[in-house]
DNA sequence: CTCCCTGCAAAGGGTTTGCACGTGC
DNA sequence: GCACGTGCAAACCCTTTGCAGGGAG
């Protein structure tokens, strides 16, 4: 995987040093794969690198976010912590099921058909949607279903 | 306009009394039309009502939420704060300038229709939407081609 | 008259920042 | 060696909460 040179080469296009830290956070933000806040990406940076601070994390996070690596975003409602993921993976949306919590990541065409239709109605440049649906999960739907019959 | 009606109704529904401040927060959401984050909420607030304190616009918005006559929702990216609605509004989507910060509202039809595909793709039940984008406004798109000839 | 609601002030909790030391390049 | 990055702790800022007095129903 020559992801982590892509990596190496972006910071360095933009001044920046690679440091362990560094390293290790993108290890972990690429293993977990799924979104994670900085508090979780901090537990499993931890794991690796006992004496990394969490004012580390942040820093780094705010980098990478400004340098166009990761993605950060708010799930849930009530939610007050970010989430972060590598722009790494498919462009996808957010679905969190009301009931379980649970969050799926679904793929859809028309919806960049449907920003297409807006950058040109509206004449404004879309770099990033942060799109999250709510709702319930074909799980949710079918015990729902038992339960008011 | 009977939106007053309205309000008290769903108010008395769930038990909760109509205050002059909850009457004053709701008059203020409705005149601004846009989406306001508490503190600009309180400051409209004040101008009507100097004594009016800010803990009781946040409890309002919370009671609000709770039964359904306002939204809240994050906008900007590095954004700390939450903006508000009434559900009154029709549908619409959020687009945050990264450069200037200013908030479009925009319509979109294809979006609606994305979401239909969702569901049945997903075989998921969306009950709610949060659609936010992020890149330049039309002044700022035209700004960044003359810095950068 | 009874609770619910408000104002006030202080606490909470995620995120940021000042400072001195450490380290990539 | 110089500037950037890190650890540590305190500061920040939005939001929530405990408490006592006040007002809606």
């Amino acid at each position: 995987m020559h992801t982590q040179n892509l990596f190496t080469g972006a910071l360095r296009a933009h001044g920046l040093r690679l440091t362990p830290q560094r390293t290790l956070i993108l290890q972990v933000l690429q293993e977990a794969g799924e979104h994670l806040d900085a508090d979780g990406l901090w537990e499993s940076a931890r794991r690796l690198d006992p004496g990394i601070n969490l004012a580390t994390v942040y820093r780094t996070l705010n980098v990478l976010s400004q340098i166009g690596l990761i993605q950060h975003s708010f799930l849930g409602e009530g939610q007050k912590r970010s989430f972060y993921e590598l722009v790494n993976k498919p462009v996808h949306y957010h679905f969190a099921c009301l009931r379980c919590g649970k969050v799926l990541e679904l793929q859809s065409e028309s919806m960049a058909q449907a920003q297409g239709e807006l950058e040109s109605r509206y004449r404004v440049h879309i770099l990033n949607a942060h799109v999250k649906f709510e709702g319930l999960c074909p799980e949710c739907i079918a015990a729902e279903a038992n339960a008011v019959p």
